[in-house]
RNA sequence: GGUGUGGUAGUUCAGUUGGUUAGAAUGCCUGCCUGUCACGCAGGAGGUCGCGGGUUCGAGUCCCGUCCAUACCGCCA
């Protein structure tokens, strides 16, 4: 070892030891007679000091030629301090350099390593190397190392196996893009990498592993946000012979046991809530339930008093913005404007104010008197001082818009604090969504979902209303794991990629495997996936996923460190059965 | 694919109505300073105003195009 302490340790009981100490040069601070180094590793920091007619002449000469993150080696004795600095845990030593070493020299970075650092986003993405000598980053990847190792160390108390499924697989045309690769030895063929492990977990359940888990690569070839990449990690898991009621109760446990020791949180059992219900009263099939304000519909009240916009409307619904009556015309305005951006959609707000006296203020004043405006004010239990804000239109577009308008509000209201943790279950999740652009119904959660007994008559006559045995951890308004009881036999899964649109023939080609499979016996079995870059930024109270993956990707799926993707030479293009591109 | 925002010193940014030599902070370099820890003081270097075109006597500033970054919408079974 070239040293024999970290830059972290060494406290005032060390004093008088004899220390070799290894790191980067932090900051230097000379102050002619006197020079100090700060030196940093992943532990902390410790304070070199270098004194005329102290220190050798030619070690302070040294000293006051490196520069920052220099890589040093430095021999010396712990000291205690003259003045103590109580912000660092080592503030009250420093050593008192008697050999130095550059171990190597560095270049002036091209940004501050600093908790707050003057480098945007694509610079630290550019020197991500350095991105990650800062403390803030770092915590964050080893909280996901922390979550990672609880993670493991749960499931594994109850006897799930970790096992690895492939990453050259096949491609299938449901859901996202997939990445391809092409085959070199069989020409014109391509693999593709997985969105998910699905079906090779479900075929481990009939292998009888009967409980699984993998922390795994996932890949999906869409759009990127500030919460989504290309490449991402799931916590993927699959249970033999389970209702529904064991997988959530074992995968609640799961996230509270992550909660108690990776943030020394405890949770509540978590609310379960129908998706029809998340729909009705937030507008969202994952609410953020840090806070009330929930939805009230109108239409009784507000409906056939001529007032033409709620009228024609398919819904009128609205929420009670607590003690918001105080509002100037200009923020209202404010707010009529954000429900009228183009991704918002809607057309306009209507707002009634609950005035302390008692009285009303309405931008509907016209059309509704305060008496009608009362009975709103009771239905939406709103008290005076608060604030009684409406939108009308199509039910779908007025739900989603006023859900946009209720998280905005209750960001502004500071009712969405980071610290703060309200999960929940969405339950009952429909089988099928209509597709406008396919003009057909799409799986909502996958092909391979099961849909609820009772509501099996309703498959043939109207296929939207059949509920699925699916569910989604929902965590602050972000939906961090969905799941489902898997449909188990061939028949029923038939039925269903007939339903989907799928010909006998394409559905035994793409998923013949599995079908096959289940009339080996397959058992009744079901499972859950986490996207585990979420739950590690909502546990490090960050709303972006980026810092809590150690190489991240823009949103243009660039890495700009390694500079990926990037064109390749002719002759590789040629063994993979590729033409070429023109120069 | 769409909408918004942004691109000026190594970095983060300011730059008014189109008008003299494009500024600040920080970083960097030099000198001074024996208790600093966001050290202090003095001085200095540092610019393809993303790129291309246009309007104009004159463009960092106005117009068109384009590239890049970023947030969101579409998309993400």
């Amino acid at each position: 070892m070239l040293r024999t302490h970290t830059c972290g340790e060494l406290r005032i009981e060390h004093v008088d030891e004899s220390v070799v100490l290894t790191g980067w040069v932090q900051k230097m601070r000379d102050k002619g007679g006197v020079v100090w180094i700060d030196l940093r590793d992943r532990y902390g920091i410790t304070q070199l000091v270098f004194e005329d007619r102290v220190t050798l002449d030619e070690v302070n000469e040294q000293a006051k030629k490196v520069g920052r993150e220099f890589v040093l080696k430095a021999v010396g004795k712990v000291v205690e301090r003259y003045s103590k600095n109580t912000n660092i845990p080592t503030g009250e030593i420093e050593i008192r350099v008697e050999e130095l070493e550059v171990l190597n020299a560095s270049k002036t970075p091209p940004f501050t390593i600093e908790d707050e650092t003057d480098g945007g986003e694509d610079l630290r993405m550019k020197y991500r190397y350095l991105d990650l000598r800062r403390e803030p980053v770092r915590n964050s990847l080893m909280l996901r190392h922390k979550m990672m190792q609880e993670t493991r160390r749960y499931l594994d108390g109850l006897e799930f196996i970790e096992v690895e499924t492939p990453v050259l697989i096949k491609s299938t045309p449901e859901g996202a893009r997939d990445f391809l690769v092409p085959s070199r030895i069989n020409a014109g063929e391509f693999y593709a990498l997985p969105q998910s492990p699905q079906t090779f977990k479900q075929l481990l359940m009939v292998s009888g592993f009967d409980r699984y888990f993998q922390i795994v690569k996932c890949f999906r070839d869409e759009d990127l946000r500030a919460d989504r990449q290309p490449e991402f990690t799931q916590i993927d898991c699959e249970m033999s012979f389970v209702t529904q009621e064991d997988v959530l109760n074992t995968f609640e446990g799961l996230v509270k046991h992550l909660f108690t020791s990776v943030r020394g949180v405890e949770v509540d059992d978590f609310p379960r809530m129908t998706y029809a219900d998340a729909m009705k009263y937030y507008g969202s099939d994952k609410p953020d339930i840090r806070f009330g304000m929930k939805f009230t519909e109108l239409n009784e009240e507000a409906q056939g008093k001529g007032f033409v916009v709620f009228d024609s409307a398919e819904l009128v619904v609205g929420i009670a913005a607590e003690g918001c009556a105080e509002y100037t015309r200009k923020e209202l305005d404010k707010l009529t404007e954000f429900v009228k951006k183009p991704q918002i959609g809607a057309k306009g707000l209507v707002y009634v104010k609950c005035n302390s006296d008692g009285s009303f203020k309405s931008s509907v004043d016209k059309f509704f008197d305060q008496d009608q405006l009362k009975v709103w004010a009771e239905k939406m239990g709103a008290k005076p001082g608060d604030l009684l804000l409406v939108l009308a239109g199509e039910a779908d577009k007025t739900r989603k818009a006023l859900n946009e308008l209720r998280l905005e509000l209750g960001s502004r209201l500071g009712l969405r604090p980071a610290d703060q943790f309200a999960p929940l279950w969405v339950l009952d999740f429909p089988l099928l969504e209509w597709d406008e652009e396919s003009e057909r119904y799409h799986a909502m959660h996958h092909p391979f979902t099961s849909p609820k007994t009772e509501d099996m008559s309703l498959l043939d006559s109207t296929p939207g209303a059949v509920r699925a045995n699916a569910y989604d951890m929902v965590v602050n308004g972000v939906e961090i794991g969905g799941g489902s009881i898997r449909i188990h036999n061939k028949e029923t899964q038939q039925l269903m990629f007939k339903h989907l649109g799928f010909s006998d023939e394409e559905a035994r080609q793409q998923f013949g495997f599995l079908m096959d499979a289940f009339e080996y016996g397959a058992p009744p079995h079901g499972g859950i996936a986490f996207g585990f870059d979420r739950i590690c930024s909502l546990f490090g109270g960050q709303e972006s996923i980026r810092d809590f993956i150690a190489f991240p990707k823009n949103t243009s799926g660039r890495d700009m460190m390694i500079d990926s993707p990037s064109p390749v030479d002719n002759e590789q293009l040629r063994d993979l059965h590729i033409a070429n591109l023109p120069e």
